[in-house]
DNA sequence: TTACAAACCAAGCAAGCGCTAGGTAATAAA
DNA sequence: TTTATTACCTAGCGCTTGCTTGGTTTGTAA
């Protein structure tokens, strides 16, 4: 029988996953390699989860928990449109390449591994986080920040972040932060004021 | 044996693939599934192509073609920054979203499904396609259209522009031409002159 | 010490995978 | 009309995949 949810046990087994899933793909991380990684034998994964989706559904759901709490976290005491855009585009580099990034990363490019059931789930949460960007986006448009129509640039700039995963590395001389702030720079064509 | 290359009905057998691999990737697409689709048994797949890589290397070695063509084709001729900028945006959007479109989307989301060996010979076309990108971008940011460091914002475009694969669709009354706009002004913080 | 559920193992099944071997049909040049 | 080449088919092999079944160990609380 499934587990109703959320045992330690569980929840070890889904970061290692979200490991695996980014490193190999969804599709070519057999649940052989899961056990193997996860040191158990590969039928006991069927005691925790009822199909491999099931991981996955679990993997991408902690990544946009996730999310939404940093974005929340990040942008919760600021109110100027500058700070606030800056701290949203910083948050959101962060859970792509900081520590725990593999839930977030999976969440973005093994989305379209999910069933349509596994999807209208999901959505709500990615709805949920979108929304936040917009509102963010919006008062930038407001503050002369940012030029354009707020939706297709919510688009455009999460798309542009989002693309960092292929090929930003934080140990090769450029962190995180400078990443941020060369973007705010780029898309704003300002610099941030502290 | 396989045969050389480029004969007329490889040429088929790749654009169909290429479909294919852009509808349900290139992992969850089988021999057979391609056999199907291009009337034969899945056998007969093996005389074309030595393995199903080969396939890939195939469509993604077209996509890339393609593409640095119609850069080429579309910045020929203009020497103004702000048309060149516009008319590489607008060229890469219709490699994306106009006919012939599956090839390029394969080359950019299945690049990790290459074999070590077919991507050092094909980086070589992706590198002359971002060295087109990158000129344009420097000439661009010398007419003080844009801001930031140039190589950063190569990848912050292409990211941008490579992502729209994920959400556009040119039915949805955006047309790819005005997308292009929408990009430019929301990018440059101007309005192309035409 | 017993009781019971949770966590795991051993063994393997059915289905699907990429790919092969050996033969046949179609096309066209000699 | 022969010969060669290209294109395809038939049949299936060997392997891996996700997952199941039935039994055993481990932890915990009474």
């Amino acid at each position: 029988m499934t587990i109703p949810k959320q045992t330690n046990r569980r929840k070890e087994l889904v970061t290692i996953a979200a490991g695996l899933f980014k490193q190999e793909s969804f599709d070519r991380t057999t649940v052989r390699m899961l056990a193997t990684a996860t040191g158990i034998k590969s039928g006991s994964l069927f005691h925790h989860f009822k199909d491999k989706e099931e991981i996955l559904v679990a993997v991408i759901e902690g990544g946009l928990e996730t999310s939404i709490e940093v974005i929340n976290k990040q942008t919760k005491n600021i109110k100027l449109a500058d700070q606030r855009l800056f701290a949203a585009i910083y948050g959101h580099l962060m859970t792509l390449h900081g520590e725990n990034k593999d839930a977030h990363i999976v969440s973005i490019i093994e989305w379209k591994s999910l069933s349509t059931l596994s999807k209208s789930h999901l959505i709500q949460l990615r709805d949920e986080y979108e929304g936040i960007w917009q509102g963010i986006i919006e008062q930038a448009l407001d503050a002369k920040l940012l030029e354009g129509e707020a939706h297709l640039l919510r688009l455009f700039v999460l798309g542009s972040l989002n693309w960092t995963i292929q090929w930003f590395k934080p140990e090769q001389g450029l962190d995180t932060e400078q990443l941020a702030h060369n973007f705010y720079h780029s898309l704003t064509h300002q610099f941030i004021t502290k």
